[in-house]
DNA sequence: TAACATTGTTAGCCAAATCTAACAGTTAGC
DNA sequence: GCTAACTGTTAGATTTGGCTAACAATGTTA
């Protein structure tokens, strides 16, 4: 139970949540210029935001002391990683030189919908469980870089049981 | 030529330049108080954004005479246009609800760098310019349902020419 | 341990995009 | 063609999340 007055979170108050997950399982701890760096912000900025977010008990904020993760924030933060790799492995999968896929993902993350996310989640794990590097995946290569759809595609075959 | 002085437009703005692009296509004319219900803000907020867009040239705007897109405008409209249809399409394939295909999409499209979109571009053309639905998305679909990767997948297959 | 360097904080400012309340212009019905 | 209803605009406040400049705490080192 608990009064759950979770309102929805804004991109900026996610990512701060995400850099200091991140900077916390990097290396132990979060400081504020690290933080202000990463995220391309000054220092005051990062200061301001980790009191919001110790008010809503994101985070645990002393000043001068540090900051950690709640257990609100660490699950949160968790939910953005995985879909932070969800998306970049995706980009990634369709072609996307990897600054860009990592860039969009950075953004795309704290926008889309939960449903949203799991599909994707789903379709990625499924491409990506396979034996091998699915034919329809191999085809779509060819077609960006030819601009053809591969032969195969237009061939009748045969299953065969294994 | 002519100095291009384009800075990037914040989401906000691109969401009002799409918007009219819509009403103009479908209706004809963009107004005021519809613009607001579609973005779900206050009138006044519209006409404020519209003074903005006049003078960045996007829009040309005569108070209590409504608004209409300039070249530049409607050449934004566009591709936001396209580029929603292609989040919108592919959120689809992947088995997402069509509500949030198209809220995700709307949010979406203004983040995602021109090669990202230009990739997932290519990439619904594949999937959907196919003779007929493949197989890969079928399994896929199958996979979302029973959580299991299905038979064929694990199967040999022998390619014969036609 | 005193002084300096580094790091973090406070105070006060700004811009974007929203809002409400009050006002102005336009249009339709009588 | 007046007037009421509707539509659009202005003015001014608010919120969010940045910024700079000045200050305070912490840490380092001679």
């Amino acid at each position: 139970m608990g009064t759950d007055t979770t309102k929805t979170l804004s991109a900026s108050e996610e990512s701060y949540i995400e850099t200091i997950g991140n900077l916390i399982r990097e290396r132990g701890y979060a400081r504020v210029t690290e933080i202000a760096s990463i995220l391309n912000v000054k220092p005051p900025s990062v200061t301001n935001m980790l009191q919001k977010l110790d008010e809503q008990k994101y985070v645990t904020y002393k000043r001068y002391r540090g900051v950690i993760l709640t257990k609100k924030g660490r699950s949160l933060a968790k939910t953005l990683e995985r879909r932070h790799n969800t998306l970049k492995r995706f980009f990634v999968m369709i072609g996307v030189s990897d600054e860009n896929a990592e860039k969009d993902a950075c953004k795309i993350e704290h926008e889309i919908d939960p449903e949203t996310a799991k599909k994707l989640a789903k379709f990625v794990e499924f491409v990506q469980s396979a034996p091998r590097t699915p034919p329809f995946l191999e085809h779509f290569t060819q077609y960006l870089e030819t601009g053809e759809r591969p032969k195969e595609c237009k061939v009748k075959i045969q299953i065969k049981e294994s």
